[in-house]
DNA sequence: TTGATAGGCAAGTCACCACTTGCCTATCGT
DNA sequence: ACGATAGGCAAGTGGTGACTTGCCTATCAA
């Protein structure tokens, strides 16, 4: 839940990819692997880039749709929204009080 | 910076501690340590959550201040209102602080 | 069909992080 | 003074996570 979500934020690297997604939406893998070198002088491996989107959407940051040999990468705000609210106090109706970890 | 915020909550102890901050301020390290034993079952070593303590503070989410023997930890939400909204975009005013008017 | 493009799977390496153990200092109460 | 309480420092250990390497599949264009 929240949990994956905090991990997923815990990398420099996923979040440069969130960035990346929110200045363009809908990129591929080499997409974002380009980017990521040419915009912020990170040299990774593809395999790299791509375990690092699949952290990404297991976290339900991202969502990806096929279209033929293509794999887009759509951003999800959503999980953001409700992660941090807990400690704003009672100003933000975000999420009750759900203390995490109870299943 | 933000990296060290993203860093502290990452662990999922350290959010519990925000969480037992966030329902009572200013508890010193004994009082956490029995918190998070007899209200989560973390039966964790009291350097275990000193060092937790130590990280929140280098993030900026926790101040200390001493009186005598004891050390009182206190919770500053500050940094979280930062993080999160350059993905939510501009839509999202959590930050009364950022200047209303900027396209 | 062939070659090029886009992506996936699996094992392996390496460094960092959470946590412990052991010992030390400082303050308070008696 | 003494012991008890509250906290700190430093080295060591285990496990997880980031990244790589190598090989494999699928789709498209020629």
């Amino acid at each position: 839940m929240a949990d994956d979500v905090f991990k997923a934020l815990a990398d420099p690297t996923r979040r440069r990819i969130l960035d990346e997604l929110t200045d363009r939406n809908g990129q591929t893998l080499f997409e974002i692997c380009g980017r990521l070198v040419t915009r912020h002088g990170l040299g990774l491996s593809r395999q790299a880039v791509s375990q690092h989107l699949a952290v990404l959407e297991s976290a339900g940051l991202v969502s990806t749709r096929r279209e033929g040999r293509y794999k887009f990468h759509d951003l999800d705000t959503e999980p953001l929204e409700h992660i941090v609210g807990r400690w704003l106090g009672p100003k933000t109706p975000r999420t009750p009080k759900t203390p995490e970890g109870t299943p």
